[in-house]
DNA sequence: AAACTCGTTGCAAACGAATGCAAGTCTAAC
DNA sequence: GTTAGACTTGCATTCGTTTGCAACGAGTTT
């Protein structure tokens, strides 16, 4: 008779040992124990050696939800991110979690499939006490405001927002693209297209602008855009409407990332007879792993993605200590990476 | 003068609304808000009104983490994925994220570099007080009777554990390779070469021994196995380091996964300047999203991922109520995919 | 009108650790 | 030998919930 739990759906069979449990076994009080596993605290090594020995007996571990109660500190971020589906991404989550790791700290993950699910996700990590949040998707004034009324800081990871109302961390968008146009342009390209990405999406928006204007400012206005939706799929789709639009293929397809921008080469070789680069130059963005596979080596602009999560898990975790630093924007540079799915005349470039 | 708070490090400006504060401003009692705030309680109707307004007045949001303390039961689950690098984990980690969304659980994430983390990380997900595990990294014995002892399931994703130790989700590697063999046999092809993946790899020594035991039935058994590490760059390297061991292409490669068949087709095609399918036949294994690229089009075995997570989450959720339920391993078949990057003959196969 | 439900509500004791304060111990200096 | 000083240690409170228990009120039944 240990207890009543006759039914199936019992609470936990095994307790935990606790605090108190190792304190008993060791003789010594409990807060002696909290000590000894707080580091930077102070014990005699006596006792952290009669401590640890009882731990280890009984198999005793802090329990951090404990501690993030009373600390009010839970050692744990949120990390929003929304169409994992995109290539460029995994990267991203392997290198932010990796690196939030090292500085001791855990990553909550919230995947959404609609920019739409943000409220509830948000809603949650609160809930969840989240020392900081990154996200990856779009942010409202409601939504910014919600979290500052909470008390929370957030870095935004390729998305600003307005007026400079959250620290963000991005990649210069309209640079790296303004660099694959002036190539192109000076290589002799003069009819273009341009599959941007999903509608909602920032990125997307100031990629397909920033190239837009560049073209612009040499001369050429005269572009079709059409959207996709950043998939492989689409960036295939994207060109074959694209050709039947036109009656034929540009010069240059612009593609707003480099999963479409694949796509669209595969789509030129195996649907449309084309050649690329001969034919055809197609240019993406990101520097994805398939961007390098032999089949494609694409003409792309590369994201610095190291150095933008190291950058962002460093502004988050100065922000979680001093929850009064200002909205501080960083904005790194791509780097351009050559490929050879665009004829690009040797001279030219960085 | 709101407080002491001069030092840059301070704890938290802005301290949110407890169950307190908004009982008083309700005028009822804690545990009336506690209520309220939890599904299936008891509550009237007015009294419910009184307090959600008076919540939403203040902004109060139950504090998940002091909830977990109490109950016993914190909702996250840990997820610990090995090598992210890998193409087919994202796919896998969004459609586990959702899925345990959907059942309101939230995820906590470890990805490892080196298997050697897995201790470290596992010491982690406890302390966290995690209601359960997934994992897709290799557990050996002394972990699993760690998490034993500490009485928190675990799944396995595509691993085993000796004996039938730990529940577990795989994919029938051997069935897969089977039939891949017997189409390639059927089709004609008689020198084979395969591209393992890495040596302390399971699932690669699942697919590999599959392979090898096929051929070996279907007579042949001379065959140069070199081992990768399931990267593309690894496949492209295997290949050539294969055409220099044996001084010529074998009829098919199999690779242990797509990633790597892609680097091998790019390597016969691009390096080699074989053709594929008409000279060199390869097939992979995943069905990995680039595996349907145009320009490759792999023969190959899918995974069936959705309902392999399914699969997951239920068990994992069914033993977090009931952990008594025993070890049970449920095994899928993947879905052949004839794909391009093999010459099969028409009539065989699924 | 008394007795007996049943659904609401409040009280108070958990949960497991951190920490300010005071008491205790030990060393070193006078 | 005494005392100041620096460390250790224990006590007791606190964090924000959940939940068993008991009290209460409104119906219902007899």
């Amino acid at each position: 008779m240990t207890g009543d739990n006759k039914h199936p759906a019992r609470k936990r069979d095994t307790k935990r040992a606790t605090s108190y449990d190792v304190a008993r076994l060791a003789g010594v009080s409990q807060s002696a124990v909290s000590r000894v596993f707080k580091t930077g605290a102070s014990a005699s090594l006596k006792m952290r050696e009669r401590v640890l020995a009882a731990a280890n007996e009984i198999g005793y571990r802090p329990n951090a939800i404990a501690r993030g109660l009373i600390t009010k500190r839970s050692n744990m971020v949120g990390v929003v991110i929304s169409r994992m589906t995109n290539l460029y991404y995994p990267e991203l989550l392997v290198q932010l979690t990796q690196s939030f790791s090292e500085r001791g700290i855990r990553v909550l993950l919230f995947t959404l499939e609609h920019e739409s699910e943000i409220n509830v996700v948000l809603e949650q990590t609160l809930q969840y006490q989240v020392d900081g949040i990154v996200t990856a998707a779009i942010l409202g004034p409601a939504q910014l405001d919600m979290l500052n009324a909470a008390g929370i800081p957030v870095v935004l990871y390729n998305r600003q927002a307005e007026h400079g109302r959250a620290a963000a961390v991005c990649c210069d968008q309209e640079a790296g693209e303004a660099w694959l146009v002036s190539r192109l342009i000076e290589s002799g390209h003069r009819h273009f297209a341009i599959i941007s990405g999903p509608k909602d999406s920032t990125v997307s928006m100031e990629r397909t602008s920033g190239a837009l204007r560049r073209l612009s400012e040499l001369g050429i206005d005269d572009v079709s855009v059409i959207s996709g939706d950043y998939s492989y799929e689409s960036g295939h789709r994207g060109l074959i409407e694209i050709h039947e639009i036109l009656g034929a293929l540009p010069d240059a397809i612009i593609a707003a990332n480099d999963a479409m921008a694949i796509g669209c080469i595969d789509a030129a070789r195996e649907a449309l007879g084309a050649r690329v680069p001969e034919t055809l130059s197609v240019v993406g963005f990101d520097g994805i792993g398939a961007a390098e596979y032999a089949a494609y080596q694409l003409t792309t602009v590369r994201q610095p993605v190291a150095r933008m999560t190291h950058a962002t898990v460093d502004m988050l975790l100065q922000r979680i200590d001093n929850p009064e630093i200002g909205h501080e924007q960083r904005i790194f540079q791509g780097t351009p990476v050559r490929g050879r799915s665009a004829r690009l005349s040797e001279n030219g470039g960085a």
